[in-house]
DNA sequence: GTCTATATACCGATAGAC
DNA sequence: GTCTATCGGTATATAGAC
């Protein structure tokens, strides 16, 4: 069952798809032309189409692999259930409270999520297109263990809460702050340093212990 | 200064964006041809362009006529600080505690943008677009005195918190857990019933009032 | 105010030389 | 593996009849 069609060479794919990525990131699958994409990466569009079959293929490998490195760092972030811990580390652990370990998620959480807007860009547009099937990779190959271990920590952290709702309003916390980067500036009291990611997860790690009135 | 090229019934042009706006709301600016307009008010492409100079202004009236509208919306779900209160409403003016006060903001505001999906797409697609000139028409003329109003109700509820924050976060969880409706079901743990306003607007009440952890 | 017809440019995708 | 050249279709936008 061998599915190259072609033969290529990994750097020139990855050529392609560092190219495509921040296009499609900023504009969208429609926003995109073929012809973009080769003058982005310096070559012509057939290049491109020698790599891959068409416009929609080349969009879902961009997602793939835009996702899949951005699951690495998440796998980090979070306060690992899935995979064995280190000796060593084990040993030297440090037993934290509920409050410190939501503290350091949502810290590193927030710094990996502003690090690039990529990411978040695509995450956004898959969200809003609806797409059924490749909602369906996304959830099943990116972030079906990442979410595990959030729902592990909601529940350690909230375990008289909905857990799945508790998960949807951390990330949603953070993602919106960092969505609204360029609306803040124009509204009412929104300062530069609203956009500091030790800002923003000061304000929601604070929120998410004690509430707004308390 | 007469703006007015053309002679037009408010009819016809109101057919037309009602057509539009859900257009653009599915498929984003350049996911959406005039052609496809055309068909779906039921007219000819030339039609269009006699009410509508080019693409890029039938848009940007589109995301005028769809936010405008939902800011009256949003101005009766406020606690509203900027209209005169009605002298009966005065005199049988219940007080609120705190808790109930954001109990009602979160529940009417949660109501409110999840009746159509329309205004929340929109919403989304002019922050990934960010172009700076649409997004300085959004914050001063539709958004600007319902965040005053926000900033009040923050600043009220929250008085230590910063009220800028304080307000994104209100709206950013509402917000997401709107948006990831589709993606939801496909979670570990994703239920139906996460998508009813009135469970989400529980949820986020009850978060905002004690945290997660309380 | 709406139409048909059309100008001009760009789109995705392919053929075939090197 | 990359190119030039090109096909057929569609895009935005306009001209001009009715």
């Amino acid at each position: 069952m061998a599915k190259a069609k072609f033969s290529t060479t990994p750097e020139a794919l990855s050529a392609i798809l560092n190219a495509a990525i921040p296009l499609f990131s900023l504009s969208g699958f429609s926003g995109v032309s073929m012809r973009h994409v080769a003058s982005a990466v310096g070559v012509s569009i057939a290049t491109i189409y020698h790599h891959f079959p068409d416009k929609e293929t080349l969009y879902l490998r961009c997602i793939e692999e835009a996702f899949a490195s951005k699951a690495l760092g998440l796998a980090e972030v979070l306060p690992n259930e899935s995979t064995v811990l280190d000796a060593a580390e084990d040993k030297n652990a440090v037993q934290y409270t509920k409050a410190e370990q939501l503290e350091r998620f949502i810290y590193r959480f927030t710094c990996l999520m502003s690090e690039d807007s990529h990411f978040r860009r695509l995450f956004q547009r898959e969200l809003l297109d609806a797409d059924e099937a490749r909602l369906r990779i996304l959830a099943r190959d990116v972030f079906q263990n990442q979410f595990k271990d959030m729902l592990a920590l909601a529940k350690k952290l909230a375990p008289e809460s909905d857990p799945h709702l508790t998960v949807i309003s951390m990330v949603g916390l953070i993602l919106f702050h960092l969505e609204t980067t360029p609306l803040r500036s124009l509204m009412p009291g929104g300062l530069p340093e609203h956009n500091d990611p030790e800002v923003i997860s000061k304000h929601v790690t604070h929120l998410l212990l004690n509430g707004v009135i308390a």
